[in-house]
Parts: C-alpha cells; structure tokens; sequence
RNA sequence: GGGGGCGUAGCUCAAUUGGUUAGAGUCCCAGACUGUCGAUCUGGAUGUCGCGGGUUCGAGUCCCGUCGCUCCCGCCA
C-alpha cells in the first residue's frame, strides 16, 4: 500500500465499500462525543468523514490533535446507515472506519480559524498566506487561474501563435509609468529595468518575421494599488501579430476572450460575437466613461443644444461660455420619495457637480425644480430625445466636457447600483475604438499623447498636418462590466510617421532618434505593419471568479503599500551587497523633534 | 502626494448624551456525552480600547498629532 495515500479525500463513495483504504489530508473539522470521534479529513480534492472508535488505542491522542494537523488515516470504507448519510458532502454515503493513523505533522494554534466563515483580517492572511490559501474559496480561486491560463494558451496555440519570452532584466523605458530598477553589478552607476510590458520586444518579433506572438506576460509598473490593480507586478495575455488590421486583432481576441469566458462562466450568460463597437466619443457621453459597465439600463445623452436657448439661465449661460448638458434618464422612478431626489443630489455635489436638475413626468404633467423654466415644446424634445414617458425621470447636470461626463457617468453606475437594476449574471463586453491621437494637458495647454505613442494615427501622415486633436489612432479597449480589460493598438511601424507625432506631442528629432534609435533603426530594415492587444489575465479571473478584489485571484499578493508580508519584501540587504552594486543608500531625512 | 472609512479579547463585533468593575458570539482550556457533520451541554481563561498628547471631577467615547489597514483621487504611455 501506498505510504500516504491510496485515494484523495474527494474520491471514495458506496463502490469502495468494505475496501481497506489509506487517506491523507488535514484534520478539517472535529466533533468529539467523548466515546467516538468524527474527523472531516480535507485536502484539495474534497472532505471524508473518519470515524474514530474508543478501542482505537490513539484515541486520545486523536481528541487533543489540533485543527490542520496532518495525519495519514488507514481504514475501513463503511457505506453509512441512511439516516446519518451526509448529502451536503461528494463523499458523504460513506465514512472511513480509523485503524491506523499516523500523525504527519501536528499542528500548532492556527492564527486564522479556518473552519469558520471569517476570512480575518487581511494583513493575517497576507502574512499566513499558507494557511488562507487552504481555504475553499482560495483554493479555487487559483485552481480557476490556472484553468484558465491553460485554455488561454491552448486557445491561442489554436489560431497560430507561439508563446515566445522576453526579458526581465531590461532597461528603462522613458515613457510610462515608474520603472522598478535593478543596478548593475558590473556597470557602476547602470541599472536594468523590470518589463513594464513586453511592448517593445513584441514589436521587434514581429519584426523579425514571427508573424503570431503571445506571451502569458508579467509586467512590471510601480504604480499605486486599486482594488483592481495589484501594485508592483501583474500578468498580461500579450498578444501581437503582423499584416493585420484592427478588425483582424478583434476577431482573434473575441474568439478567444468569448471562447474562455463561456467556458469558465459558471451559468453565467456572455454577449453573443461579435461584440459591440462604440466609438469613444459616444462612449464618453452615453455612458461617461471610456470603460462603460453596459449592464446598466441607463443611456445619457447631450441635450446642450437645447438649453443653449432655453430660459434656464444657469445652463444656458454655462453652455454660452462651453460647458454642456448631460441628460440621464431613468425609468420607473417618478414615485421615489423626495429624499431619494436630495440625496442623489447630494451625492452629486459630493463628486463636485455644481448642481443636479430633474424631471418628473408624472399623472399627465412634467414637475421638478428646472420645469417651470422649460416651455412646452422643449419638454417634449427632452421626452422624445431621452425616450421617457410617464412614470419616468430625467437628471440634468451641466459643466464643463471632461467634468460632466465623469460625474454623470458616476452618477450612472450610482443609479444602477442603488436601483439594483445591474443586470446580474451576465458578462456585457465592448470595444472602445477611434481613440483620440493627441489631447491637450489642462495645466501647460501642451499637446501630448493621450495614449500610446506608439499607436498608428488614422490617416497616417497626411492627418498629422492637420489639427491634431482631431486625430484618431487606431487604439482599442476592451471593456467587460466596466472593467477595462485590454488597450492594444495597430502600432504604427513607419518612422517618419512617428516622428512626425512625436514632434506634434512637443518631442524634438534628435530626441526620438536617440531614446528610441533601435525600434527606428528596426523600422528601417523592412517592417511589418502590425498590431495587437494584451488583456490583463488578473482581471478575467476576477471576473469569473467574481472576486471584488485583484488579490483574491493571486496566490502571493502584496499590500496597498507593496509589501509581501509573507515574505518580508521588500527587505534590507547587507553593505557587502550594497558595496558590491556601488550604492550608498540615501534615506529619507527624518525630521529632528523640536528643541524648545 | 491628497481625501474618505476603519482600528475595542486570537477572530467578528457591541458598549446609550462623556459616568459603576469594557460586554457578546466564536476560538482557546477543562469537564460531560456512542451518530455527529459549523455537534451539543456545563464551567473557565483571555484586553496597552492602535500609539502619544490634550480637555475634563471623570475619556473606549470629545480635541490635536501619529501609526497601521483599506477604498478612492493623482499615477497607471
């Protein structure tokens, strides 16, 4: 017999019946009737009932074992009399009768109770990693990223490509976000950077003529934490591919997103292919956002024009000096009492809206605190442009562009939320397409790169002597629920095009040349026009595994302040360590207390 | 860098308007119990109220500072 195990703790039933078997596992749960003694023995394939009778000559021993002990359980598979038949348990028509145990590794007072449904605070769990990932939940969790990683891989083996690595220790990108850096041993003063992406070393695959590239990539960005965005390191579905247009990306990456959510959904319904295209300036005023969580029954609408005339001074005005109007509609709510209306305006002036107008079509006639200023023919292009009727609302918020689309937009998903009219399992996904090349920085009034650099304006050469904010790049998102999945782009694989955008976002000649001499000097020896995408793996297991936080799918996570508190990273190292990479640390200056 | 929330027993949380010796569940310990399955019953132990200062006759509660965690803004080409 085996040593350890002759079956997983997942796996015996009524056919296994008299059998002598061996489990191994951890001691789960215990009930203890003084002359008899009930295990549930876990391990990652399910739990088993073992009973241990009084003549066993460890039974006290076994009374005192501590939860999460590891033992080695030999007996006897007895098929249980109906009435103690457990159905909430795969193995629960059977219970292993304890002959012989052996006690693996008896373990100590566990800091998180892991039998109960607390999860405990979350720096315990960061620190006891070990003993949080032995929960159900966890376990599948990471089993469920696995799953998926696999399928990603076999989905994209299936259209051609190859999974190719690339280097960790690279060198500093100038733009982005901060680089995590690594000094050099050997060259003093020099230091590698860590991979924000593989973007570069795509590209130049491509142009080394591998035609279909994909990497299960980890990036490298030392950015603040979201819950959605764990900090210091995250993992890509890095995708590029030559000869291709926007349309040819999209099909690729539909098949296998849509492919690999219907697998994993769990009962969950996923949008029909092919998904939707929304143009980011439509984007940005139906839903106020460039990632729009389309389960939301709730489309806006820019009814500037129409206050631009109106008597409603407030708007009208503002709309004079170019703010706009966003209408939002919102059914059945008429009945709502006032403090609902107050409180959303509350809430409003709490995300810094001046102010929030409504109306209400109720009994026949349109009431509400902005009604009195709006004649009869305005209302009902307001009823028509907005498709309400009776029983129905629209709020009105007027500002500048970029301010009231991310209010309204806030105040969109706030409605869905409080309405409870998100549409629950379902996944909805979107392109976002014909993002703007250029935008302009509020602060220096510079044109800059409101994206990628890298991205190939529409229009090419020729668009880029016009006005540059009206330049749209061939640049995508993906957007699953309101989650940004992936940006990507047709890369723009001509250097004179690129130095040309380069120019218009305020960089010189000589600068592009020399920041990125080898992506030019590879543009220079027969490029192929390429694109691609990379949709963040972290955030498609966190949709389906329909976690609220990134660091329920990672299995060692750190902290909002990047530290692994598991492992003590980040940690000081010796001066002979330091000696030997030519740094002399330079501490933040700790403020002297004040003499008085 | 900025803003919000939280911080009371190992864990989850309570503590009235500032007022007696800071409570409950769970975990833990001991005892009882041969059919439980988050066993049950009885008893017991467990506190730097995050930390420092201030106001007050009196502070878990109010004020100031600080630390930690978390969510958000900035940031994330």
């Amino acid at each position: 017999m085996h040593p350890y195990r002759t079956h997983t703790c997942g796996a015996l039933g009524k056919d296994q019946a008299g059998e002598t078997v061996r489990l191994s596992g951890w001691v789960f749960r215990k009930r203890d009737h003084g002359s008899l003694l009930f295990y549930d023995l876990r391990d990652h394939y399910g739990i088993t009932q073992v009973v241990i009778q009084p003549e066993n000559p460890l039974f006290d021993k076994c009374q005192h074992l501590k939860q999460e002990s590891v033992i080695t359980v030999t007996g006897r598979v007895e098929p249980r009399s109906p009435e103690t038949v457990n159905t909430k348990l795969a193995t629960g028509e059977i219970e292993v009768i304890a002959e012989d145990i052996v006690f693996e590794s008896v373990a100590a007072q566990t800091p998180l109770y892991l039998a109960g449904d607390d999860e405990g605070p979350e720096d315990l769990r960061l620190t006891y990693r070990y003993l949080d990932l032995r929960r159900d939940t966890m376990q599948r969790n990471i089993t469920l990223r696995s799953d998926i990683i696999a399928s990603l891989r076999q989905r994209m083996t299936g259209h051609g490509f190859r999974e190719f690595q690339t280097p960790i220790l690279t060198c500093s990108s100038p733009e982005g976000a901060r680089d995590y850096l690594v000094p050099s041993r050997l060259h003093p003063g020099k230091f590698y950077a860590l991979p924000q992406a593989p973007q570069l070393f795509k590209q130049i695959l491509m142009v080394a003529g591998f035609d279909r590239y994909f990497q299960i990539a980890p990036c490298f960005r030392d950015e603040d934490a979201r819950a959605d965005r764990s900090p210091g390191e995250f993992y890509q579905l890095d995708v590029e591919m030559s000869f291709v247009t926007q349309e040819d990306v999209f099909a690729v990456v539909e098949d296998v997103l849509h492919g690999v959510f219907c697998e994993f959904a769990n009962g969950k319904r996923v949008d029909e292919l092919p998904f939707r295209r929304i143009p980011y300036s439509e984007a940005m005023v139906k839903y106020g956002t460039d990632k729009p969580d389309l389960r939301i029954p709730i489309e806006l609408s820019d009814i500037s024009e129409l206050f631009r005339t109106s008597d409603f001074k407030a708007f009208s005005g503002a709309v004079a000096n170019g703010a706009v109007v966003r209408a939002i509609p919102v059914k059945a709510i008429a009945g709502k009492p006032r403090s609902f209306f107050d409180r959303l305006v509350e809430y409003a002036q709490s995300i810094g809206a001046k102010g929030l107008a409504y109306l209400v079509w109720s009994d026949g006639a349109v009431k509400g605190p902005i009604a009195k200023f709006l004649k009869p023919d305005e209302l009902e292009v307001i009823k028509t442009q907005c498709g309400v009727g009776d029983g129905d609302v629209v709020f009105f918020m007027c500002d500048a562009p970029d301010a009231a689309n991310r209010i309204s937009g806030d105040i969109r998903v706030k409605l869905g939320r409080d309405l409870e009219i998100i549409e629950q399992d379902v996944f909805r996904f979107c392109w976002v397409v014909d993002f703007p090349m250029f935008e302009r920085d509020e602060e220096t009034g510079q044109i800059q790169f409101s994206h990628n650099p890298f991205s190939m304006p529409q229009g090419g050469l020729e668009a880029l002597d016009g006005d540059p904010l009206a330049v749209k790049a061939f640049q995508y998102d993906i957007v699953c629920n309101g989650t940004e999945l992936s940006s990507g782009a047709i890369r723009n694989h001509s250097p004179e095009i690129m130095l040309k955008a380069f120019e218009l976002a305020g960089y010189k000649r000589e600068e592009v040349e020399e920041k990125f001499s080898f992506l030019l000097n590879a543009f220079r020896y027969g490029a192929p026009p390429h694109g691609g995408i990379a949709p963040g793996v972290d955030r498609i297991v966190m949709l389906l595994a329909d976690a609220t936080n990134i660091r329920e799918v990672i299995a060692f996570p750190m902290n909002q302040r990047a530290q692994d508190l598991m492992m003590n990273a980040p940690g000081e190292v010796s001066e002979k360590q330091l000696r030997e990479l030519h740094i002399r640390l330079r501490k933040p200056v700790t403020p002297e207390p004040e003499a008085t």
